[in-house]
RNA sequence: GCGGGUGUAGCUCAACGGUAGAGCCAUAGCCUUCCAAGCUAUUGACGAGGGUUCGACUCCCUUCACCCGCUCCA
């Protein structure tokens, strides 16, 4: 499948446009038209039904380490300032880059390290983005190729010192980049905000930015003990969140994948420190199952683990769910879900402070005064487990799925082409949405199979007890042929038509999309033969 | 952020330094008894802003967006 051809159906069909498009646009976003919303909310709903309200705290499910509850939460999108210092974000997301003029490459401007080495009287800071003694190494080879000298006169170079940080120069003329034949070739260090800045109060300064959640997450970590002290959950339990995030994306690319506002289904699902690696390995193949039920089937899908170096420092396991979006290269995936084992750092940050890696540690991270760099709240996040008298730090597991992007896959996957015999018996191409019945955004249309013979009020009939409980569409214009091809492409899995026999017998043709298979039942009965036919 | 490409009707595509055409779709009507039929009519576009010119969709500049490659991906 091409992806334009999908952005086309998406935008005549109303799934998808670009956002402000009157306007020329904006970059990454983009809006849900009418079939869209429906589509996405199907999204949504699916998650939240199958994940919090069905789920079954009486009874250990399949795979499972005990029974556990779940519950939900909608927090704000502008939260306090330092919830984003603690977590990490804010000073993640403050990149300092440079750009190399000549090698056209960009780098993080506190991960090039360099040293001065000195020649002839002409001195030059030589980079590389390798650190250790392979930068050394690699400082020492790009040396003797400027100085122009042979390895046998390495004795004529002079090194100013050690391994230090680009940070460290002042004159970025004096720099030789790290692919970079010639000095001077680094811009000065551009700052990148990927958080959105935003402003409270209407008279509010630069004291009171504030930021646009980058992710639903933190809102469930600084409620986590209102919700302990409100709904009497015991651990373990879960709390999920399914909100708007939003991330200055570099890059906004590939239709809605890297969207700048996009939206999230998140779980934090807190347990004992014990069993947390069981209960990673539950959610991770728990999550990766709930996309091949609806559709996600077959070699586009995968779960993969995170190799050990890959890993954040605070994890103990991550893995991602990944699909073969068609705007990839051959062989590559996308992201659409990371299942990550978190520890305790989450709850520890929002108690103690912003944390840093300290051998296997983590610590607070401190200032120049020896103060915590980012103070937490100071509040006692900590599980008292009345049955064992114990307390501890719960540990967590964070399902954090992409709304958008399983959106998106859920389009991808459901775009079919196949040929079908037209009414001369002339196969003709067809286009259609093989959503699962239960993302589809139309579930069943109904028509008469002529507007005339009385057809259309039986359909009109049959339309108006459909509607109240699943969403229908009524059409009686033009030939049946193209009003069932019509249907098709935006992935009605049932069509109902009434016809002559209808007016003997009291039976309609109900039609299968993908099978284009037809069979007759009662019009009294079409709705819970609909129904049935949807929870498959 | 860099390099390359693209931008004309809802979609696909024309044309021209001098009144922007077509097919499909859509809408209305006729016809039509199961998979995009036919006939008639109708709506509808030069991404935005400057400049050159008597006159710009066309040439130039800027900008925005999309696609491809690089970079980035917290």
């Amino acid at each position: 499948m091409q992806m334009d051809q999908l952005v086309a159906l998406c935008k005549r069909r109303g799934f998808l446009f670009q956002s402000s498009e009157i306007y020329g646009g904006l970059q990454g976003f983009w809006d849900y038209g009418p079939l869209g919303v429906e589509l996405k909310r199907n999204v949504r709903e699916a998650w939240w039904r199958d994940m919090v309200t069905s789920q079954d705290e009486l009874e250990v499910p399949p795979g499972a380490p005990s029974t556990y509850e779940m519950t939900g939460l909608d927090c704000t999108i502008i939260m306090h300032p330092q919830v984003w210092k603690c977590s990490g974000h804010y000073d993640l997301f403050h990149d300092y880059m440079v750009d190399c003029r000549e090698s056209k490459r960009r780098y993080r401007y506190d991960q090039i390290q360099g040293r001065w080495a000195e020649s002839d009287g002409k001195r030059v800071f030589v980079a590389t983005n390798v650190s250790g003694d392979e930068g050394l190494e690699e400082t020492q080879r790009k040396a003797l190729k400027f100085f122009n000298l042979r390895a046998k006169n390495a004795d004529r170079l002079q090194w100013g010192g050690p391994l230090v940080c680009l940070t460290t120069v002042e004159n970025l003329a004096e720099v030789l980049g790290p692919d970079a034949k010639e000095p001077g070739t680094l811009t000065e260090p551009r700052e990148f905000n990927l958080m959105f800045k935003t402003i409270v109060g209407a008279l509010g300064g630069e004291e009171d930015t504030a930021f646009l959640r980058p992710e639903t997450a933190q809102g469930i970590f600084v409620n986590f003990k209102n919700v302990l002290d409100s709904t009497r959950v015991r651990v373990p339990f879960g709390i999920a969140q399914i909100g708007k995030s939003f991330r200055n994306e570099i890059t906004p690319r590939n239709f809605t994948f890297r969207s700048r506002e996009f939206e999230q289904m998140e779980i934090e699902f807190f347990c004992r420190p014990e069993t947390s690696p069981d209960w990673y390995k539950y959610w991770r193949d728990r999550r990766f199952q709930w996309y091949i039920d609806l559709g996600l089937a077959g070699d586009r899908l995968r779960l993969r683990d995170h190799d050990p170096d890959e890993l954040s420092h605070y994890s103990c396991g991550t893995a991602d769910i990944e699909y073969a979006f068609p705007f990839l290269a051959d062989g590559e995936f996308g992201e659409l879900e990371g299942v990550a084992h978190r520890g305790d750092f989450d709850l520890r940050s929002h108690m103690e402070g912003k944390l840093v890696r300290q051998g296997d540690q983590l610590v607070v991270e401190e200032n120049e005064h020896g103060q915590p760099r980012h103070r937490g709240s100071g509040k006692d996040l900590s599980y008292y487990d009345d049955q064992t008298k114990e307390r501890f730090v719960p540990h967590v597991i964070e399902p954090s799925a992409g709304a958008d992007r399983a959106t998106l896959a859920f389009l991808c996957e459901a775009y079919n082409e196949d040929e079908v015999p037209d009414e001369k018996g002339k196969l003709t191409k067809r286009v259609f949405m093989k959503f699962h019945p239960r993302l589809a955004p139309i579930k069943a249309a109904v028509f008469p199979l002529v507007k005339k013979d009385g057809m259309p009020e039986v359909a009109k009939e049959i339309y108006r007890t459909l509607k109240p409980h699943l969403t229908a569409f009524y059409d009686e214009k033009g030939a049946v042929g193209r009003r069932y091809r019509r249907q098709d492409e935006v992935g009605t899995p049932f069509c109902i038509t009434v016809d002559g026999q209808t007016m003997q017998d009291g039976t309609v043709t109900i039609r299968d999309r993908d099978t284009l298979e037809q069979w007759r039942v009662s019009k009294e009965d079409c709705l819970s033969e609909l129904q049935q036919r949807l929870k498959a």
